[in-house]
DNA sequence: TATTGTTATACTCTATAACTATA
DNA sequence: TATAGTTATAGAGTATAACAATA
């Protein structure tokens, strides 16, 4: 029987390609890179105990993110505070952060219901429900190292 | 009204990693990059009539499809022929070759049965579909260069 | 000894340019 | 001149290792 299967990544990759120009494009547009956007949005829905904690929330690299700290609290968008543990930063996002991160984010969303326009409304809302738990299961693979 | 929506991105992206490791240890299995199985998925299913048609087929770049291609063809899996117009390569993908193919596209699948097993079936399914739907808008919003 | 933030280094992937041979 | 295949080079993104300060 031959396997008329598509290999996911073939439709995946294109997709987070297409995704990742949007939010470079958004992102740049406030001279922000994506991932310094990512930092922003998570450390305003939750303030981080320390910079590790947030790169481990992030699925992000440790040392990456000193730089991009640094760009984020020189402009203002974000605070570095010693943390009762003095080795640690706490860390939050300022007012400008905030707003900041939400022009972006709009923009974002406007640039995924532009690129998935060819899809009805419930095949949209299926899609972002049954990504939200794909991605989900990914991380969770990657945790425990169990993939194949 | 507070936006809830997550990113498409936070969910694809972790999405495509797991993917990628997946395709990464079955291609390397036989000894070949997850392009290199590529190329073979593609020219098995229909051979090409140029490196250059291949590479728009698998928005790859043709530079790079060289050293792919001198692999694949120095192990046997795919033949270069000279095409009527003489600065072309028919490119074909041999017995050999689309055996591997075909055991490589058979862990791969596994793999991403295993890796998305906590979906129900008719949810896979959906996923399977929309994500198509979705990957052929990011492949023509790639060629039109209209996002955003 | 282990962990946090930090810096420096090396490696992979990708993008761009340039060369040749054919058309 | 334009295009195919090829090669070489440069850049971004990422991973790894080392260091000082603190626990």
């Amino acid at each position: 029987m031959p396997d008329d299967r598509v290999d996911l990544l073939a439709s995946v990759l294109p997709l987070a390609k297409a995704l990742r120009r949007i939010e470079d494009a958004a992102a740049g547009a406030h001279g922000l890179t994506m991932w310094q956007y990512a930092v922003l949005l998570v450390v305003a829905a939750q303030p981080s105990g320390s910079q590790a904690e947030l790169a481990a929330r992030l699925d992000y690299s440790r040392n990456r993110l000193v730089a991009d700290l640094d760009v984020l609290e020189a402009r203002g968008l974000l605070v570095r505070r010693p943390g009762a543990d003095r080795r640690t930063n706490e860390l939050a996002a300022t007012d400008d952060g905030v707003a900041t991160m939400r022009a972006i984010q709009a923009a974002i969303h406007a640039g995924e219901d532009d690129l998935l326009s060819v899809l009805a409304d419930d095949d949209r809302a299926e899609l972002d429900r049954l990504l939200r738990l794909a991605g989900q299961a990914a991380r969770q693979a990657r945790e425990t190292r169990e993939v194949v």
